[in-house]
DNA sequence: CTACAATAAATGTATATACATCAATTGAAA
DNA sequence: TTTCAATTGATGTATATACATTTATTGTAG
């Protein structure tokens, strides 16, 4: 696939700064594409895999739907109605926040968990095959995408 | 805002690829929501902007649907509505190709090329301002994300 | 030439997303 | 205590997206 302007077909930017928005968004449409691929056939899209390893992260302690959507990567989508949808497949559960009965407290199921130690070797693997980057290489990019956003 | 660790507040990921796969879904995420704040005035939605761009890069030649959706950077995305959309606003205009008439040239008109104008110094403007990095450290991550794509 | 496969774009449909609004609950001021 | 603003999550709605199917046109094998 090589440089950005032989994928896109375009052969200068405006500017750097262009020129690596646009490297990065393509990017990131390349590996969004392999993830949803090994995620579809289990019935999951990108953002609700990441809403499951999110609750899996706070190791029992259940999350609200507001501390979900923090933790979120897309910050414009709606935590309320993927858990919806993650607890219509028994992935999750809701429960009533007792001192606060404004939250929701929500929690992985056995069933999420599980259905997570099926994926990651997947995901990882898959990762190992489409990042063409060595260790050194991986700590620069993220050293780099860090310090872009400031 | 930092380190990606504390962005999602996640300790820890599995792997340096899984931490750079988040890092990069969350710098997208940062650099989309600032696109789209100052687009959205206007009415285009950011994949609406590249469309335009893609067929101002055409230099007055046209594009067909299948053209356009090559270059886009979301390979999954739906060039026709798209076109359809851009066309309605009349930036862009539809003609039959002569030669064969399954193929529909895709040409940006006059207005598309105004508004192109009027966005790109605010677009510019505001990389120059959420991008926290240097014209070598800009060169290093399009160098290290073309070589992601391998 | 005819029939059929291949190509190009448009359309149908289900789901996802962005954003505004709504309803319920809480906290705090008068 | 009463009232009202703030908080939390759910819902309504329009648009966007993913993917399959359909329509129109072209190319090609028999």
């Amino acid at each position: 696939m090589g440089k950005i302007e032989e994928a896109i077909k375009q052969s200068e930017f405006k500017d750097s700064y262009n020129k690596v928005v646009v490297n990065l968004l393509y990017t990131h449409s390349y590996l969004v594409s392999f993830q949803t691929a090994v995620l579809k056939p289990m019935d999951l899209s990108p953002e609700q895999y990441n809403v499951l390893r999110i609750l899996r992260g706070q190791q029992g302690k259940p999350a609200t739907i507001a501390a979900i959507q923090d933790r979120m990567l897309n910050t414009m989508s709606n935590a309320s109605r993927l858990v919806d949808k993650l607890q219509a497949k028994e992935l999750v559960k809701r429960e009533e926040c007792p001192e606060n009965r404004r939250k929701v407290d929500v929690l992985i199921t056995e069933k999420g968990l599980r259905l997570l130690e099926l994926l990651e070797p997947q995901i990882a693997a898959l990762n190992k095959k489409v990042i063409h980057l060595d260790e050194v290489e991986l700590t620069q990019l993220n050293g780099l995408l860090d310090k872009l956003r400031g």
